[in-house]
DNA sequence: TATATGCGCAACTTTTTGGTTTCGCAAATT
DNA sequence: AATTTGCGAAACCAAAAAGTTGCGCATATA
């Protein structure tokens, strides 16, 4: 099983599981409630979220809420960095040219 | 099918290849070499990749370059915007304590 | 012109997924 | 104490994905 954060983010209920939990926990049942699925369906993609650590659990009596752990977000910022270079790069390189027939007007 | 960006970028194949054609434009062949996988595989996952518009070809007679359309991977980044707005206001939030308990000290 | 090479495409096989159903446990509610 | 409710886990199923093999076409090379 793969089971990376790249992985997790490739299905879009799940990323939309994890829009919603971002801002406040809600339990599977919450969460269910938001989409045309149900709760089993739900609690599977749960665990798939909590096995690469993007969520975690507060269990409260029989409920568990589940929340986003934005940190975990970051890694895939961190793997776009190396693309952020280069669009960056290529943003400078038509700097430069802008720059050149700025000057070869004068 | 679902074939959009964040399927794309699933696979830790595609993903090396993303990495690997970023910066030059190579062959199905060349591609292959830099994996443990054939040249029809390769050319299976430049396909989706095509398919998802993260990837341009380039025909050079009988070769095929293949480079990476650098503009779609922005599209990942707009994504994580609305994260990285939380994890900023936390950082902010974290600030207000820090500020707060300075202030008491005085 | 004959042969070799680079490629995409289609058919086929094997894994992996996403979902449902069913179960058992623990916490609430009656 | 009996029943309901919220949950995870396991068994199962259908659909999709990843990889392989075997074409056929076009472009090089001999």
């Amino acid at each position: 099983m793969r089971r990376d954060i790249f992985q997790a983010i490739a299905d879009p209920t799940r990323r939309a599981i994890i829009v919603l939990i971002a801002l406040q926990a809600m339990t599977p049942n919450d969460i269910a409630e938001h989409f045309d699925t149900s709760r089993q369906a739900v609690s599977k993609h749960l665990r798939i979220l909590t096995e690469c650590e993007l969520v975690k659990q507060d269990q409260q009596g029989r409920n568990i809420y589940y929340s986003l752990e934005i940190d975990k977000m970051k890694e895939i910022d961190k793997w776009l960095e190396q693309f952020r270079k280069i669009w960056e790069t290529r943003f400078n390189q038509l700097d430069d040219v802008l720059l050149t027939i700025k000057n070869n007007k004068k």
